[in-house]
DNA sequence: ATAAAACCTGTAGTGACTATAGATTCAAGT
DNA sequence: ACTTGAATCTATAGTCACTACAGGTTTTAT
């Protein structure tokens, strides 16, 4: 028992993407232009639904919206593979691991400097002196 | 043998920050308004160096400008504890964590739909599938 | 003196939204 | 049919931390 329309609020509050975020993925051309009411609000379908979830899924793992696009449109076009798909995916695994490594190297730094400071009142602070000093 | 004065592209070389980078940390009021010679060139000092030093450390590690503009007046005004300025690098140090944690969902996941894969010719990919379902 | 390199200002673009203003349309109740 | 309030509309600007121009001026080296 799913509805035939839907207005953007609705599909909003069904996808969990606010609507301007919607309105903004149309702008992209993620998002096809939805049928109109005669007064011009937008009036959305059961493909409106699936595609948004769709970009809402890729999103919440990381894919940019370029990334996001050219999935759309190897799915779109029926002729795509598998192995395209799986290519950028990896490749996207591949970034985000390398965001990671990034980040714990961050860290550790962080909790390292840290763990020199006694946190007293003295103003002559081991994160301050670590903070002040170039390297790599 | 450190010199006494700087253009901006010296600068630039010796902190490995780029030219129209250091011109926007001083529009941001990081880093003072350094003199200017007769001709209205920028010329920098030791202090900028050192400040500029801070910056990009800080900024290697993660802080946002308005965490640095924090750092940087605590500093400044030499009235700053030790205890404020590991409370704020505890808590982004935290926020690095959180980042971590929720890339590593993505690669799981990310890992865990490519697998199901095999990357072959036929049109009905895993991966698709797995993207167009919403969760969580 | 000249040429090339360095520098100047101001503005606009990036990505992925988010926020606002001010107008219009829709749905529900009377 | 009318009114009210919620929902929606467009257009524009703001966010963060840069980056990239264009078109001009100054400095430095020959």
């Amino acid at each position: 028992m799913t509805k035939e329309h839907y207005g953007i609020g609705a599909l909003s509050r069904a996808t969990g993407v606010k609507i301007e975020t919607i309105r903004y993925y149309e702008r992209q051309e993620l998002l096809d232009n939805p049928p109109r009411t005669e007064g011009g609000h937008r009036s959305y379908g059961q493909e409106h639904l699936k595609r948004l979830f769709f970009i809402r899924r890729s999103r919440q793992l990381g894919f940019s919206l370029d990334e996001i696009r050219e999935l759309l449109v190897m799915v779109d076009g029926d002729s795509y593979t598998c192995g395209q798909i799986k290519a950028l995916t990896v490749e996207h695994a591949k970034s985000i691991r390398e965001k990671i490594t990034d980040l714990e190297k961050m860290e550790s730094t962080l909790l390292r400097i840290s763990a020199q400071c006694k946190g007293g009142k003295f103003p002559d602070c081991p994160i301050v002196d670590a903070l002040s000093y170039f390297q790599r």
